[in-house]
DNA sequence: CACAAAATCACAAAAAATGTGTTGATCATG
DNA sequence: CATGATCAACACATTTTTTGTGATTTTGTG
């Protein structure tokens, strides 16, 4: 292994754990402490980390934090645990609806795993990734691009779910409060609303930290989902209104 | 400049033109003719090019040419001035339509320079291009991702071509016979059709070699088109039903 | 403040990359 | 098909880059 895969294997380290061990990283690449110091120095130099004793760290503060491939992979552990347990939704040959948002571009790769499948999303990521898989039929929703939410919407995307039909449609969210499902965006929520409609049955996926939060627009009760999956237990209020309504929450661990 | 570095460098030369001379990559990355002889043996084994005497080709009938970005490279001048004469008829504020193929591509990159527009289109290339330009409205068509032709087609694409209108439709076309337009995909024929029936006029762009050709399927007549642009003078045949049929051919040069 | 752990520095060692001269292969051509 | 010329391959020398080691200084902590 050369310097420079190892300085980005380094990166991707700090990427995903937010802060790496000198004594650790000299061992994982089997060079010496000096070497670790080095590279942390190039990279501090180059602006990507802060030396600390022992270590680096991620920068607070900075670009890093607010980088789209940083939150993506901050927390990537919770979101493979999520996305592996949504996977066994899904069998060879269905033909799967998944939204927009980080937790569905991760599972949007990962629908690779149970090919031959048609895969129907509005989500650039995920069109990005299986536009040149073999096996994988890909149907892009159309529609009005959105920088903020990478992913595409509006009348076009709409009118193209009223005419599709998908075994199921897996369905993120930021915000959950008793037995309903919320989101800021107004469009956002069409999208969704139009991808449920369409689909068989749909899955919910939300983060543990989601619940007990509401937005400004409500996208429908929970009762709609045939499964919700989360990452971590939730608070008590949020279980027992869970229990309460009958809905099971699927906590992959 | 580093070894890798060079070797990337190498590549990309190799795909804009097709072959490189070792010679001359000696005298451009200023190192001996045996640096060069050894960067072409190890991404000969890559696999990536082909050794031949005194340079390197690409590797014929390989994915490489077959490559989406090596066909687009390839004949990149003539396409320069092909797209410079159709940006003459986009202004500032339009609403336009962009079709599938790799002249189609340079073009719809190229329209940043008008913002800001409204751009539709269902070729992965524009879309990737101007997803993150500010001043332009990028209205993606959905519809199933064709590998062969790096674009979207189908029912979907269709739909939301009929909820749509735009001023101007560029469609680039790679067979033309007497008055008429023709493709080898019924698919894309529909995709083509719909899009000049959604915009106000059309505009055809197709390379001078491409006349006096047939194909499958016929598209349209060339009265259909408020302008036709070519790269260069076709043969007497061809320009003469073109003038026979009233319609004017516009030569980039 | 004392002490241990960690960082830094300077220099040596090792590895990788590059250049040079020579030899053997291939090409164009008369 | 013989021949001069050009190019590729090889082995070895040289340079550059990378890494390791131990001495020395700095830093954090009880």
């Amino acid at each position: 292994m050369k310097r420079d895969e190892r300085q980005q294997a380094i990166m991707d380290l700090l990427v995903e754990q937010g802060s790496v061990d000198l004594d650790d990283l000299a061992t994982r690449f089997v060079v010496s402490k000096m070497t670790i110091h080095r590279d942390l120095d190039e990279l501090e130099q180059a602006g990507v980390l802060r030396k600390i004793r022992g270590g680096a760290t991620t920068e607070a503060g900075t670009q890093f934090e607010s980088d789209f491939r940083f939150r993506e992979r901050r927390s990537g552990a919770s979101k493979d645990r999520m996305t592996t347990e949504a996977l066994k939704l899904v069998e060879p040959g269905m033909t799967v609806m998944v939204n927009d948002g980080s937790t569905a571009a991760v599972l949007g790769r990962r629908l690779v795993e149970k090919r031959p499948l048609t895969v129907i999303t509005n989500n650039a990521a995920v069109i990005d990734a299986l536009r040149d898989e073999a096996g994988i039929t890909l149907i892009a929703l159309g529609g009005t691009y959105s920088a903020k939410f990478n992913a595409y919407f509006g009348v076009v995307t709409e009118c193209a779910l009223e005419r599709l039909r998908a075994d199921i449609a897996f369905i993120s969210v930021p915000a959950v409060s008793g037995m309903q499902a919320f989101h800021m965006d107004d469009e956002v929520v069409r999208a969704k609303r139009a991808m449920q409609a369409s689909a068989t049955q749909s899955c919910l996926l939300v983060n543990h930290a989601r619940f007990d939060r509401t937005a400004l627009h409500k996208l429908c009760d929970l009762t709609d989902y045939a499964a919700i999956i989360t990452d971590d237990t939730p608070s008590d209020a949020a279980r027992d209104a869970l229990t309460a309504g009958g809905v099971t929450l699927t906590i992959a661990n």
